[in-house]
DNA sequence: TTAAAACCTGCAAAAACCTGCAAAACTTAT
DNA sequence: ATAAGTTTTGCAGGTTTTTGCAGGTTTTAA
């Protein structure tokens, strides 16, 4: 294996999981650790990646504020990791925006195969990191907060599709009032999100438990699955345990 | 064994596997190291591979965008810098993908008023952090390698659009055959881009002149503005003046 | 505090590299 | 066809790169 190969296979490695452990990548490659050492430090000194004791982190991981100061982090990683359970190989699924489904999109089996349509521009950047995922990002006018595509274009091009799974964040979710929003625009989408897909799974921290906004987007019946950070069992989510909905 | 049979061999390798060994080729063709050394040598001379230390690398497989290293990051800002005087508040602009476009955008004045379309969402998120810019992101199929959307639907709404001016990276320019390129999806979706504009800018660095590829996207005379590093009487560029086309 | 893991420095062998040169092969002009 | 010129190839030699190892130091975590 050449040199540059070796580097370019870290670098897949980085982009995938935003770190290395050198003992990991002496196993992978096949080579002395010193081999190693030398290639992450080679890495480093071009501003490839950030090096630490026992290997390497990614540099954007680092440098972006915008990854670390995810709010709830960890609970959104916990909430990531259950969801997966959800995705098999050969579905087709649709995701709004949102931190919870980008740390679910950064969890995923390095060997999936699926099809994923988004509406958000950076989950389509994570996602393209997967060889075996087909990415089809949905165009239209470019919300600058939320940093999602919305309005009449989105919708429409949504109306086209039939997945198996649709992965929605959400501002507020109540017991009777279902899922509800503030945004007229987001209101919308979400409602057409959740007819363009044959089941829902709802990704949201217990924060937003029992709140209810202005809009209605919809109620609980439509939606499958609703994941939180909390044991199923947990007090907080007994409202919510129906027929149609399970909690994982 | 004729040199160019030799070197058709190696290309054949290169494109089936990515990669060819030194050592290898010298089995396979049964001529000294120093003949397959120079080979490689000018094959990566004329752009054909990526020659490193024990072989060489197919071009395009080395195709890990990374932003953090962008190559010859100074002549980008540079072109950027220009290119930026063709920009008006009131405009509606289209552009491509690529490192040169996205350092344009990275640049514009804080307050400019206008209506992008991108295809790369990389770009609509840059500009998303313009107050007074409206971004339409175009979507489709997402390509994993240049990190743009692309396929049929793109083109189909590329079709409805008509911007005032469109910004281009391209891979190659050449005074006869004006720009070409080596992917047919590219080829088609920029052949789109153009005709949605009533001007179009080709943005690209030195490095890029008198080369051309195997599929023409475009003659010169559909090009409006060709920005380069270099300065605009250089003879680099004396091939290029053409009544129709204004270099800066 | 202590053991394991990761680190560094320097060294040596193998492989790949470069430069210059001359023989061989191929072109072109007479 | 032959001579002169050009290109291509292989070789000799010396240099650089790459890699693994030995021996000792620092960091990490229980």
């Amino acid at each position: 294996m050449l040199k540059k190969e070796r580097h370019d296979f870290i670098m897949r490695q980085i982009n995938l999981h935003n770190r290395v452990l050198s003992s990991d990548l002496v196993q992978l490659l096949n080579v002395s650790e010193d081999t190693i050492r030398r290639d992450l430090q080679e890495m480093s000194d071009s501003n490839l990646l950030f090096k630490v004791h026992g290997g390497a982190l990614s540099k954007s991981y680092h440098s972006t504020f915008d990854d670390s100061i995810v709010y709830a982090k960890d609970d959104k990683i916990n909430i990531a990791k259950k969801a997966i359970k959800l995705i098999k190989d050969g579905m087709v699924i649709l995701t709004g925006g949102g931190t919870t489904v980008l740390e679910l999109v950064k969890q995923l089996p390095e060997n999936l195969i699926a099809t994923f349509f988004t509406i958000s521009p950076l989950i389509a950047l994570e996602l393209s990191k997967y060889q075996n995922v087909e990415v089809i990002l949905i165009g239209g006018l470019f919300a600058k907060n939320s940093q999602i595509t919305y309005g009449g274009h989105v919708i429409s091009q949504l109306c086209e599709i039939n997945a198996d799974l649709c992965l929605l964040g959400t501002s507020a979710i109540h017991p009777k009032d279902g899922l509800t929003d503030t945004d007229w625009e987001i209101n919308q989408l979400k409602k057409t999100m959740l007819n363009a897909s044959k089941k829902a799974a709802v990704l949201c921290i217990s924060e937003k438990l029992g709140i209810s906004l202005r809009l209605k987007v919809s109620p609980l019946e439509k939606i499958n699955y609703l994941v939180t950070e909390l044991e199923p069992s947990d007090s907080r989510l007994a409202e919510y345990h129906k027929a149609e909905l399970q909690i994982l």
